[in-house]
DNA sequence: ACTACTCTTAGTACCTAGTCATAAGAACTC
DNA sequence: GAGTTCTTATGACTAGGTACTAAGAGTAGT
């Protein structure tokens, strides 16, 4: 037996919520209604038009190209540093960065604000990380502002290796550490 | 002066390309020249008609979505995985992940598809890093393409930590390693 | 100068997947 | 039986095309 009108709509919403690329005249076939009985029910449901729903399908995915390609291009910003000596970046946590389903920062973004500030507080044309030693204290949650502060321990001009400390923290508790052995690029 | 047959068709090729929303009519006034000719050009260079393009672009983004979904928290491909005991993933280095002097990886990227995978090989709702260890063994470059292999070490239940290796490939030879201590969510 | 050829433009018929408006029949509810 | 909602049909119109025919403009070869 055919469906009551509410039911219909339901059913309707759903299907093309999960196919938007079919006709009416498929949707009508479907239900075993008329076309022009798909076409009121998209009306009353405000369901625009096949080619519009492509169209809008395809716009969303150009906008999305466009989002990700910065996302790892910035890892932090520096707000103050003092070359082999020390250096500070902030990093603010966005959707982009945390796990849908708890919205805990991914490892490795607080790992590469961490990584990136070691890189730079290293006064040389280039300094590449050879080893690293990290503990994540606490975990990061979306909308935090992480505050990574890197300090030079030590520098070995002989074997062209730095060492760098790096602590990052968000409203003052520590949420991270790491020991980073930097290459000095003199070396590579 | 009007462009050329040639230099109007290679325009239009790169203009469609970046804009596939544009109409015949839109390039007709751009290159001045009638819609017909236009459609000509099209025909010739086999470049389908404005719907028939924005469709492609929705049909890929659905394509995406499907297999993005549950690989989409991992930084490379999986191509193979064994819960809770091993798995494999692939990562292309490309421009966007090198330092632009020296055309060699930023660290932060190895890092990202280690820890990643050491994530997406522990058979829980989800993981969380505590530590690693991770040691840079040599640079990796431009267009090369890195194998990490994820090997499930220890599984502790009892504080719920899982202790993963990682170990990272170009062609054969050991370019990065990392010991990662993971938290299991049902001890966070 | 005439012919041959490419290139461009115009026009017609047709297509899909619709919109909007009007009308009328069918099915229920009071 | 009347009133209301729901469904279907019909006709006119739209965008953004395809496919085909035809004709004029411009250039090159002989």
């Amino acid at each position: 037996m055919r469906k009551s009108k509410k039911e219909r709509q339901q059913l309707l919403m759903s299907t093309i919520q999960d196919n938007p690329f079919v006709t009416d005249e498929e949707l009508a076939e479907k239900f075993q209604v008329s076309v022009q009985t798909i076409r009121l029910d998209r009306l009353e449901l405000s369901i625009p038009e096949l080619r519009e729903r492509i169209k809008s399908v395809a716009e969303k995915r150009f906008d999305d190209e466009v989002k990700s390609l910065p996302i790892e291009e910035v890892i932090g910003e520096i707000i103050d540093i003092e070359l082999d000596q020390n250096a500070i970046s902030i990093f603010d946590v966005k959707e982009e960065h945390v796990f849908k389903r708890n919205q805990i920062a991914r490892g490795h973004h607080v790992f590469a604000q961490a990584n990136s500030l070691a890189v730079a507080v290293i006064n040389d044309e280039l300094a590449l990380t050879a080893k690293a030693n990290i503990q994540f204290i606490r975990s990061v949650k979306l909308h935090e502002r992480v505050i990574a502060k890197a300090k030079v321990e030590k520098i070995d001009e002989a074997k062209g290796r730095t060492f760098v400390q790096v602590r990052s923290f968000v409203n003052n508790e520590l949420v991270f550490t790491g020991d980073f052995e930097m290459y000095r690029s003199n070396n590579q």
